[in-house]
DNA sequence: GTCTATAATGCGATAGAC
DNA sequence: GTCTATCGCATTATAGAC
């Protein structure tokens, strides 16, 4: 009995274990990137020794690919809700904005690590490649379908609509990391988006 | 007088070394970034040994400061000529950016600096402090002296337009060294600024 | 000036004790 | 599960030969 109590507690207990990790290896890539932060440090905020990380996840990498698949999770999960392309879409773009800005580590892991990933072989390279796939070719969409509804803005390209929607969230979150200015994040990419429809977000 | 000559000749073989050695670590900076990029390729590249290198820069943040130096030396080069606030100032960042596109280390190096540089403790975290900070407050004269002039967009706000501005390079230079689509960055950030200001660009 | 050699440090990963 | 110990490798920087 107490083996089949110590067996149900140890898996628990794993559980939160590599919960804990992902959460501390998540702040440490935020930090300082993947190729610079150190198994090492993950280990001392999590209270366990080195290899004891790799006891949880086979590899560094692993490590990364397990962060950035959670990263992924929490997103899609929202957006599984709001798919329809148009109008929602834009909004429902505000609002993971939103959302991460209420977690400040997921603003600095994306940038750190969309720049660290231009590199080829770096492990998130084909990470972020998707992504900006994914998410580009879903705002195109919607602009498309507003052109036909009539409320994109007269003139604005939806290809450019799309590349620049991406753009201004990434280079406002860079400047939000040196903390130049105080400014709304949130606000200045809604700023930007209503210049390109017009219809109120 | 034999050797005022040696000594020239010296003197001109080493400041070609060292050119060579910057040129080098452009590139290895752009590709890797600073922390991961190491002395060792760079020596490589300009064939040379590790230690070699360390004569000619005393550390390997000397090495990103001179590299920074130089960087910083061709564009304020340009903007010297060109200083007035207002759309004059707009058409020479335009110019900036379509100079860079032709050396697209540039680009590399910008992207994968900026973002490492979040960090405080990074070596270049100040140089980027700085830089953001010079070329927002430049831009937000720019806008502000078109908004007296008439030839800002109503109900657009100079902080916004430069901060926006700012942000739309940083973001298109990402997306461009991901190679996702191809598009023509200098026609994106124009089409931006375009949205931003009556006059012509 | 440039080299080799080396010091000092840090890394990821594995082996094996407990 | 977690540890210690260790391997093998890479890094920056210095010392000293040439």
């Amino acid at each position: 009995m107490s083996d089949t109590t110590a067996t149900r507690g140890s898996y628990a207990k794993t559980a939160d274990r590599r919960r804990d990790i992902l959460d501390a290896a998540f702040e440490v890539f935020a930090e300082s990137g993947y190729t610079n932060g150190s198994l090492r440090t993950v280990a001392d905020r999590v209270g366990l020794s080195q290899a004891g990380i790799l006891f949880h996840f086979k590899s560094k990498t692993g490590l990364l690919q397990a962060v950035l698949d959670l990263r992924d999770e929490r997103s899609r999960e929202y957006f599984a809700t709001v798919t329809s392309p148009g109008i929602e879409a834009l909004r429902g773009f505000l609002e993971v904005v939103r959302m991460n800005c209420e977690e400040p580590g997921m603003i600095e892991l994306y940038a750190i690590l969309a720049a660290e990933g231009t590199a080829e072989e770096h492990p998130a390279h084909e990470y972020f490649r998707g992504r900006y796939d994914w998410i580009g070719a879903q705002a195109r969409q919607s602009f498309i379908v507003m052109r036909e509804e009539g409320t994109l803005r007269p003139g604005v390209e939806p290809g450019h609509a799309a590349r620049s929607m991406m753009a201004i969230v990434d280079g406002l979150q860079l400047q939000w990391l040196y903390g130049r200015t105080k400014f709304d994040l949130v606000a200045d990419v809604r700023t930007h988006l209503q210049s390109l429809v017009t219809v109120a977000l």
